[in-house]
DNA sequence: GCTTCCAGTGGGAGCGCTTCCACACCTCCA
DNA sequence: TGGAGGTGTGGAAGCGCTCCCACTGGAAGC
């Protein structure tokens, strides 16, 4: 700094000539490790600080086997995907946590041809410390790419059709299963859910929770109405269920935008909610909060989430072996239900 | 991959050697470089093949001085900036872009201490191959840093008291102008502005903009109300306004997260909009579109913010030369004005 | 007095790749 | 017939760092 603005970056060797040291006793000190005197520590001390010297990460990288950085990788096309609001929170978490870490965060999306091989290389290639992997269809081939990766891989929410060794994922039975117990317990009996894509985990899982919280009451579960987690596809859906079930009373839907495409179905039907027909989300994103009805949803720790994910993927780069975490989710009661 | 799973990645020298040819040209064919018989070629593919070889990017890093990554850098306190829609916008166009260009994308926030030093080394270091620099406030060491930076930087909206060499911003004048003028055309003539924080660039321009309509169309500018760009500050400045100008009758806010909370104000205080006072918004989020009423306001490229920012963050990477850029904004008429 | 130990030190061999260069060989044109 | 110029090839020198190891000399233990 002191230099003005060298051309080349200095190296460990200038330093090291600078201090009248070994490149050795120059690289301990940088790291600070043990066995290096006093006078000699401070002289390398002096001449870092001359040469304003930075270590260049890349040779410290290839000498030392680790990169310093974790990936978050997002299996999906759209690329706008990092504008959805759920995964900017996931984001938002792990970034702080690998703040704590001091690991530096690379976003991944395998959308295009070029972005899937970019990742594909990444997994195999020990371009990463570790990789946390978000949004996996069924038979996503990123998934198998995973088992047979050269590095750590986290996963987020679990992959349909393989349990991987380690994961963090939220309760998604459990909440749609508080979900449809709250309608339930407001005495009542035809409820209906709009679930989600049938080829994720999570919507199955949803699903999961709403048939055994109407089996546990004893009641007859309505067939599945498919909505693809959009609002449009959610208006879509509760027009079916108007149209082949008039006398519904209750619709968890399994998400909140799918939540909120109810509402309006039901608005523009005449239907009053919840006089008529009660509804509930899950997510608790902030469009069910200024929904009109308010949506009543089930909470989930979207940042925790990431925090968790990235947490795991710190421990599993330091050696360790993290189990498998399932957050908790808990209901929001607004005024839709 | 046909062998199983290699504990060790293999390396180079082991695919020249299974193909019978010097890592040379092993290294040739997999930069396709010139100079390679066709059959040494494919002798090296079928051994790529079979090792399921992927290059080492650190170490290629390391020989060729290229990272293949950028850092897309956001100087601000608060961890959660990442899910501030603006934010995420310009990380899709950027993500976007850099796809296009085969890197990797490194999100960079300098928050904590840590990650402030994190970014200090980045930036002095060679972690990447050129950083994107955003959110600056008033003498951010991080700009100054940027000056004195070991690869290329490009600036993302202007900080204030310095002109970068290079950057990427938005009209931030003329939108306000044109928001003003808007405001001004409808007949009114006690037209206010709740202004952006002043020690940030897109403050003191769009206030510019505000004051130059003014002038221009012979009005007094009135003096500015300032806001931290959040919904509440722009409630408690719509406040103020009132009782220093009841006679008010147009208000530019400065951004969208204000003229909402303007908006909330002037329901409070039993003011109709846009019949009593008309507002004026600016930035065109999804907040914009469903207030009540609707907020008119000024649009401008996020995404094309970000895709252009690493356009010519790539630009430079390659060598070149490019000049600055700023983005149009455009009025979005809804029923607020 | 001798070994034993250990802090302090520097030499040097990697890490896995790119790339310069020398060399062999072949073709082409004066 | 002799360069001149081009292709194909492998050796070897980096890129900038870490870390093992051999070595020294002084303190400690018997």
């Amino acid at each position: 700094m002191a230099e003005g603005v060298p051309r080349r970056p200095s190296t460990l060797d200038e330093v090291a000539e600078l201090a009248g040291v070994s490149r050795s006793v120059a690289s301990r000190v940088l790291n600070n490790a043990p066995h290096v005197s006093r006078a000699k520590r401070e002289a390398v001390e002096r001449a870092v600080h001359r040469l304003g010297y930075v270590p260049n990460p890349t040779a410290r990288a290839l000498a030392t086997r680790q990169t310093g950085a974790a990936a978050l990788v997002v299996s999906g096309e759209d690329p706008s995907i990092f504008a959805d609001p759920f995964f900017a929170q996931v984001i938002v978490g792990a970034s702080a946590a690998l703040d704590d870490a001091d690991l530096h965060l690379m976003l991944c999306l395998a959308a295009s041809d070029r972005g899937r091989r970019r990742v594909e290389k990444l997994l195999l290639s020990r371009g990463a410390d570790g990789v946390m992997l978000m949004a996996l269809r069924e038979d996503d081939p990123l998934a198998i790419l995973a088992q047979e990766a050269e590095m750590p891989v986290v996963f987020g929410g679990r992959p349909v059709g393989l349990v991987p060794r380690w994961y963090v994922d939220v309760d998604n039975v459990g909440g749609a299963r508080a979900a449809t117990e709250h309608l339930i317990s407001a005495g009542r009996t035809r409820v209906a859910t709009i679930c989600g894509r049938p080829d994720t985990e999570v919507g199955r899982a949803r699903y999961r929770g709403y048939r055994d919280a109407m089996l546990a009451a004893g009641l007859e579960p309505y067939p599945p109405e498919a909505g693809d987690f959009t609002e449009r596809s959610g208006a879509h859906a509760m027009a079916a269920l108007l149209a082949n079930h008039p006398d519904v009373e209750g619709v968890f839907a399994a998400n909140d935008n799918m939540g909120v495409g109810a509402l309006r179905t039901l608005r523009e039907a005449g239907r009053s909610v919840p006089g008529d027909v009660a509804v509930v989300g899950f997510d608790d994103l902030a469009v069910a909060g200024v929904a009109d009805p308010p949506l009543t949803t089930v909470h989930q720790p979207i940042e925790g989430l990431g925090r968790e994910m990235a947490r795991m993927l710190v421990a599993l780069v330091d050696g360790q072996d993290p189990t498998p975490l399932i957050l908790p989710t808990r209901l929001v009661t607004r005024a839709s239900a």
